[in-house]
DNA sequence: ATTGTGGCCTGCCCGC
DNA sequence: TGCGGGCAGGCCACAA
């Protein structure tokens, strides 16, 4: 599923959209247009920008649009589009899309499926295709609403986040306004390679703990990057009925935590 | 404010 | 072979 890693692959593949001239916008479904926006509003104001920048927070994916002949996006009311996947979304630029393996996603192009697109003055066009239409198009995204990027994270950015939380460990590193970027798979991961259990309140882990689970999120995130995918983790093997712990062999306890599934490992897990 | 829950959305897989 | 139920989770609305 997009997560921070996947998320990342589309901004690097929306690159090849900078400097093109938007020609023409397809809203594929109404219901895909998100947070306030109406599809009129996208037909009618995106013709004729060109594509700045493609940034990334967390799952977001920015798109800065800025009228002909200008670099850079000023305060003058060049919009921003904001992307979001949801957990079967793929982007695809000229037809193409950085990953074929999405886990809970399908790999077929129903046409039906691309359910938001532009197309540029020189041919090519940029699409969100997604099956479930959990994810969904925005204009002026609240950018600001998010966490620090769980890329960059800091320990004291990660300490804020925790605070003195009572909640769950799992639902904070979920909770994307305190950290934007980390969804099921890569929280399971990180907290398994941190040894932390998954329910224990935010607030009660101590400054070892604490330095071990920024050094797992920094670590995970990039590796997960690397190797492609969010579902490319050691622990997701083992995520299934009867699975065992790659780590000790214990046998893995699925619980629900912040509403998600949890896979993790009762014995080294703490 | 914080925390938890339910609903949305629909392809896919399993058992009958 | 077809069918129905359950499952997946990011995000949001809403409740306590």
């Amino acid at each position: 599923m997009p997560e921070l890693p996947e998320v990342e692959a589309y901004r690097r593949l929306a690159e090849q959209a900078v400097g093109r001239t938007v020609s023409a916008v397809d809203v594929g479904d109404v219901r895909f247009v998100r947070g306030g926006t109406e599809p009129a509003e996208l037909v009618a104001r995106l013709p004729g920008l060109v594509v700045a920048g493609a940034r990334r927070r967390g799952k977001l994916l920015v798109l800065d649009l800025v009228p002909a002949g200008r670099r850079r996006r000023g305060g003058d009311g060049s919009p921003r589009l904001g992307l979001r996947f949801g957990m079967t979304g793929r982007l695809l630029v000229d037809g193409r899309g950085p990953i074929d393996k999405l886990l809970y996603s399908s790999e077929r192009a129903e046409p039906a499926w691309d359910r938001f697109g532009l197309r540029f003055r020189d041919g090519g066009t940029l699409v969100v295709r997604d099956p479930r239409l959990l994810g969904g198009v925005t204009l002026e995204p609240d950018e600001d609403a998010l966490g620090p990027d769980a890329a960059t994270l800091t320990l004291a950015e990660l300490v804020g986040a925790l605070g003195g939380s009572v909640a769950p460990l799992k639902a904070r590193l979920l909770d994307q306004a305190k950290v934007a970027g980390i969804g099921n798979l890569v929280a399971d991961e990180l907290l398994w390679r941190a040894g932390l259990a998954p329910d224990r309140p935010a607030g009660s882990l101590d400054d070892a703990e604490r330095r071990r689970l920024h050094r797992a999120v920094r670590a995970t995130v990039r590796m997960l990057s690397d190797r492609g995918g969010s579902h490319t983790g050691d622990l997701m093997p083992a995520r299934a009925p009867g699975g065992r712990c790659p780590r000790d062999g214990a046998e893995l306890r699925r619980t629900t935590v912040g509403g998600r599934t949890t896979w993790w490992c009762p014995a080294h897990q703490r």
